[in-house]
RNA sequence: GCGACGGUCGUCCAGUUUGGUCUAGGACAUCAGAUUGCCAAUCUGGUAACCCGGGUUCAAAUCCCGGCCGUCGCACCA
């Protein structure tokens, strides 16, 4: 069995994920539910992106709609860029991407933003037909990848948001204001997004209905060496790739090399790479690629992806993309608003450039999964997720050592003290054995057992899921070694 | 979306070739009880499934058609 199929087994068997309205038959592909214990490490993950990112760089945060107008993505580009021609042919069905079909059997290359009625001539021009069946197509069509809702009883044309910082940019001129911005800042996000995918696969890899936490960092194009904050990463280890790969490289020798183009760059991906070192991702798995042209976003100007490996290959957790001036200028031209800020220093007006970092929640979970999926052979092939503590689902499960003693009273007793300042269970059920393995697969961290000593003076047992063993704590120390264990490092 | 293959308890698998013996079987998991009392012990009992719709037939998990989902390949992945 493969990582990736031990994985989708845990998470169906004890509550991480599962697929979407699974008792109907009609359910479509590519949407997914996160269990109790999904739910809770996505919670987790997000309190460790908040305290690693957003506060530590002090950036700031806001919650938008996730259905906005039809002119917001007119001046995003996704009305006319985010979709592909398609020609179908008329006899096998067989469907090609248009312009590339096109260019590969008249040799020469099809411009973006060829009309559909351009394509069509070409095809009837140079007698182009299906390559499977010699069938004739049938006109071309376009396929955008973003689901479009009615508003109200008139059905006004709306779209769901296919990346969450379209609501960013839109929001940008009064955020900065009422929060008396300077650039550099950054403004982040969670939240859903949506693309109306053609081949959704590989559960929480590639769905249609996804979560994304995404920073957008405002900055002076002038002004992008000028970090002092960069000080603070300069040492910080990153893995590289273009045409070769850079391993373990400082930060400060990316910049000197001239791997990466600026301080604001360089600071934001080392930043980025000390927030995935805490997540348990194994770090020597990762690497930051640098995308050619032809792979980039259409409104991207320089684009690394932090990729990651897994049991199914090299995986995309992260677009890290210069796309400076494109998004401001759209919005402030189609709605005619000047998005331009005073930068202070001069009092001269300047229009923010836009470094992003867009990151995958659901991709960055399965990863962690991944990574700290363990088979201890040495203890009954015993299944531990090694989470970290802060990460980790439940924190502590409560186990009386025999069932139907004094001792199940005086576990409930504990329990309840510790219950609201943690996510934790009881169990009483089964060999105290079984209930360890039990608590080990789902990553939980400590396990607190209440025996014959508990009674006499008060004090427990605390077992460590990695190492197997334990030590005694009175239980009034309790709640205080939990918050010190689970603390973030 | 195309093509190939597949879809049976929570999970994995048997049964489909050759329709009836299937009131659908097993393992693991789970629940209850007994027993034990610090690392998946044992025993007893229980819960629990034929992807959906239509057709053929006296009879369908099994054959046929359509749909949905999954895996792989192609294409796609802003």
């Amino acid at each position: 069995m493969t990582s990736y199929d031990q994985i989708m087994k845990l998470a169906l068997e004890r509550g991480f994920y599962f697929p979407s309205c699974e008792i109907y038959s009609d359910a479509p592909a590519g949407f997914w539910e996160y269990g109790p214990m999904g739910a809770n490490m996505k919670y987790k993950f997000i309190a460790l992106w908040r305290r690693e990112l957003i506060r530590r760089d002090s950036m700031i945060e806001i919650d938008g709609s996730q259905i906005m107008s039809k002119s917001v993505f007119e001046a995003s580009g996704h009305l006319l860029n985010f979709s592909d021609p398609l020609v179908e042919c008329k006899n096998c069905n067989s469907i090609f991407r248009a312009d590339r079909y096109i260019s590969e059997k008249i040799g020469k290359a099809i411009p973006e933003g060829t009309s559909e009625i351009a394509m069509n001539s070409m095809i009837a021009e140079n007698h182009i037909r299906c390559q499977n069946c010699k069938g004739e197509f049938k006109p071309v069509t376009r396929f955008n990848m973003m689901f479009k809702v009615g508003i109200g009883s008139s059905h006004d044309e709306a779209y769901l948001r296919p990346e969450t910082c379209q609501t960013i940019f839109v929001d940008f001129s009064r955020v900065f204001k009422t929060m008396r911005g300077k650039l550099p800042l950054g403004i982040a996000q969670i939240g859903k997004s949506f693309r109306n995918e053609i081949a959704p696969r590989q559960s929480l890899l590639r769905l249609r209905e996804f979560y994304q936490a995404e920073i957008e960092v405002f900055c002076n194009p002038e002004r992008l060496n000028e970090m002092p904050k960069f000080d603070e990463v300069r040492n910080t280890r990153l893995n590289l790739y273009d045409d070769e790969y850079h391993r373990d490289i400082t930060a400060y020798d990316c910049l000197d090399q001239g791997l990466l183009p600026n301080k604001l760059v360089a600071y934001y991906l080392a930043l980025l790479t000390e927030f995935y070192g805490k997540t348990g991702i194994d770090m020597k798995r990762t690497r930051f690629r640098r995308l050619a042209d032809d792979e980039k976003a259409f409104y991207s100007l320089v684009a690394f992806d932090f990729e990651v490996e897994t049991s199914i290959g090299w995986l995309e957790l992260v677009a890290c993309n210069y796309r400076a001036d494109y998004d401001l200028k759209g919005h402030s031209s189609i709605s005619n608003h000047n998005l331009e800020v005073i930068e202070p220093t001069n009092q001269t007006k300047v229009l923010p450039h836009v470094f992003e970092l867009s990151m995958g929640i659901d991709r960055s979970l399965y990863t962690i999964l991944e990574h700290c999926y363990y088979e201890d052979f040495r203890h009954d092939d015993r299944v531990v997720l090694r989470l970290n503590p802060y990460l980790a689902p439940i924190t502590f499960g409560v186990l009386p050592l025999m069932s139907k003693t004094i001792m199940v009273e005086k576990s409930r007793a504990i329990h309840s003290l510790l219950k609201r300042d943690f996510d934790s269970v009881y169990d009483e059920s089964g060999s105290i054995g079984r209930r360890y393995r039990r608590l080990e697969e789902i990553g939980v961290p400590f396990a607190i057992t209440i025996d014959q000593q508990t009674l006499v003076d008060d004090t427990v047992t605390v077992r460590y899921r990695d190492s197997m063993e334990q030590e005694r704590i009175n239980t009034g120390e309790l709640k205080k070694f939990l918050e010190d264990k689970s603390a973030v490092v």
